[in-house]
RNA sequence: GCCCAGAUAGCUCAGUCGGUAGAGCAGGGGACUGAAAAUCCCCGUGUCGUUGGUUCGAUUCCGACUCUGGGCA
């Protein structure tokens, strides 16, 4: 099927449907603002962590003021209670995305989860390949009992290409992906072919905002510090109280588990700052490991951001 | 002023019974198909504070000096 010619995004007058990517702080929303103004679009997040409600603040979520310019979608889903995750996501994103183009809207995705994108971007159909949560955590409860070994053993039995692609220090994918050939019977080249066989649902086009490294760390670090001003600390407390296990979607968030020994008294704001500073430079270099490896993507450098034109490349 | 302990990688420190040294963190690179802001993998040469001495050989032992902690005056 020539993407190019899909019928419904042809209506909002543009072949492709837009997603801008880039690291943390790089100037995402922004960009994403204007162009959705220009080209007469709104937008669509596409953050693990934004889909939260109440976490705003540390989250980096458009404003008030910025979804006042222009309609955003895909944020606020779900409570920080709601496990979350890639199928929920595109689920989601596919519904908002029919939606708009019903009514001759131009969808602008705007977000730095690179799994989310890539999910996007190929097509992945995760509706083929639903793991049996019983079979995980048993395996889960094995794992703490007795070690990864004879679970990792197992694994490659069943597929010998893991041994290869999945380490087995990564005990969180080595329990994950037995438990999916276990659920499904197939080996991870099977389900990676048969969930990307339909091709992507829509013609994307990427867009990854690039900064000097040393830019873009002063960029974070001032960022956080906007974020105090701002009352992460009271979205970190407030999340603190939810009591959520530690180990759930949301309170693995970066902005607030960095203040909990704060909030706990067992350590000082500044040093509680510095880590989360700290922890977000790293993030910022694993999301550059995603965009830099996706394929068909278009490169801002930070000098050209101002006068970016999108439109030149989906029209 | 005296006594004690330090001084080794960007940071915190380990170590070399004398044969020029290694961890964690930071930093860099990479992976990623239902937790992904998660999880995991790979990458370590640095006048071993300065300067004398002992020695075939000193970062290691001894002395002096400088600096930093702590204690005593």
């Amino acid at each position: 099927m020539e993407i190019s010619s899909n019928p419904i995004l042809a209506k909002t007058g543009y072949r492709s449907i837009p997603i801008i990517c880039g690291p943390t702080a790089s100037g995402k929303t922004a960009l994403s603002i204007r162009a959705a103004k220009s080209l007469g679009g709104e937008i669509c997040c596409c953050d693990s962590m934004q889909i939260y409600r109440h976490l705003s603040v540390g989250t980096a979520k458009p404003t008030e003021e910025e979804q006042n310019q222009v309609p955003h979608h895909l944020i606020d889903l779900v409570e920080p209670s709601v496990p979350f995750h890639v199928a929920a996501y595109l689920e989601a994103a596919y519904e908002k995305i029919e939606d708009l183009l019903s009514r001759g809207i131009l969808p602008v995705f705007c977000g730095g989860t690179g799994q989310y994108v890539q999910a996007l971007q190929k097509g992945i159909s995760f509706d083929e390949a639903p793991v049996d949560r019983e079979i995980e955590n048993s395996l889960r409860e094995e794992f703490e009992k007795d070690g990864i070994d004879g679970i990792y053993q197992r694994l490659i039995v069943l597929d010998p290409e893991c041994e290869e692609k999945i380490h087995k220090n990564n005990t969180k994918r080595v329990i994950h992906t037995l438990a999916l050939l276990m659920t499904v019977s197939k080996t991870t080249r099977q389900i990676r072919e048969d969930s990307t066989k339909e091709g992507p649902r829509y013609p994307f086009t990427l867009f990854a905002i690039n900064w000097p490294r040393e830019q873009l760390y002063k960029r974070i670090d001032d960022r956080v510090d906007l974020m105090l001003e701002q009352g992460i600390l009271k979205e970190a407390e407030w999340l603190y109280n939810q009591g959520l296990p530690a180990s759930s979607t949301a309170m693995q968030a970066i902005g607030y588990k960095e203040l909990f020994p704060y909030i706990e008294g067992e350590k000082s704001l500044q040093d509680c700052v510095l880590l989360l500073k700290q922890h977000s430079r790293n993030y910022a270099k694993r999301q550059l490991t995603w965009f830099r490896h996706m394929d068909d993507i278009h490169w801002i450098e930070a000098e050209e951001l101002s006068e970016y034109n999108i439109e030149s490349y989906i029209r």
